[in-house]
DNA sequence: CAAATGATAGGC
DNA sequence: CCTATCATTTGT
């Protein structure tokens, strides 16, 4: 399987979000190798996006999303699930792309329709905080020549972000049965 | 609909 | 320093 390159996470965030569709998530562990093909997304912009984490300004948690592209954002939401998001664009303007569901490829126990589920069951914890994309043991490969269409939707769990709240930010494989409810 | 559960951002 | 809040999930 072909590794993404860091070019393709130095573009638009929006453009980012949609083309990781298909593409897979890959994660060593130890002896297994534990694979996730993404039908899931959704953009979270730098600046003024006041549902992303960077929107008022750097912070000790989310400094790395102001840091170069291709890089891993894991945290620890409500206290008991982690989500993670890509790093893209360009050092300094803190935009990413959260990952909220995958299709299970291989290694993988458990459900994975939603950003808590998807690192519980791909192994993925505050460790792989920072890490690099184009590492050896954690990295997302190039998709296989699979069409599908994208749809798009406003994102979720972001109503406290007003206007913002309702852009079409979130992408998602049409009639993949892995997609996320609600 | 509410609880579980802990890091953290922002107010004091 | 304190605490309301949160890019969620599950169960009643």
């Amino acid at each position: 399987m072909k590794k993404l390159s860091r070019d393709f996470y130095d573009r638009d965030t929006k453009e980012v979000a949609q083309e990781l569709l298909g593409k897979y998530l890959v994660h060593h562990i130890e002896d297994q190798i534990r694979i996730g093909r993404i039908v899931e997304t959704e953009a979270y912009l730098g600046g003024k996006d006041l549902a992303s984490h960077s929107s008022r300004g750097m912070t000790e948690r989310n400094k790395i999303m102001f840091g170069p592209p291709g890089y891993a954002y894991v945290y620890l939401i409500y206290g008991m699930y982690y989500c993670m998001n890509t790093i893209t664009e360009k050092e300094g303007i803190g935009a990413g792309v959260l990952i909220r569901a995958l299709e299970p490829i291989q290694d993988i126990e458990g459900r994975t329709q939603g950003p808590g589920l998807l690192c519980n069951a791909m192994g993925i914890t505050k460790q792989l905080y920072g890490h690099d994309l184009l590492s050896d043991n954690f990295y997302l490969a190039e998709k296989e020549n699979d069409p599908f269409k994208i749809i798009k939707r406003p994102r979720i769990g972001v109503d406290y972000a007003g206007k913002w709240a309702q852009k079409l930010l979130r992408f998602y494989i049409k009639d993949n049965p892995f997609v996320s409810k609600r």
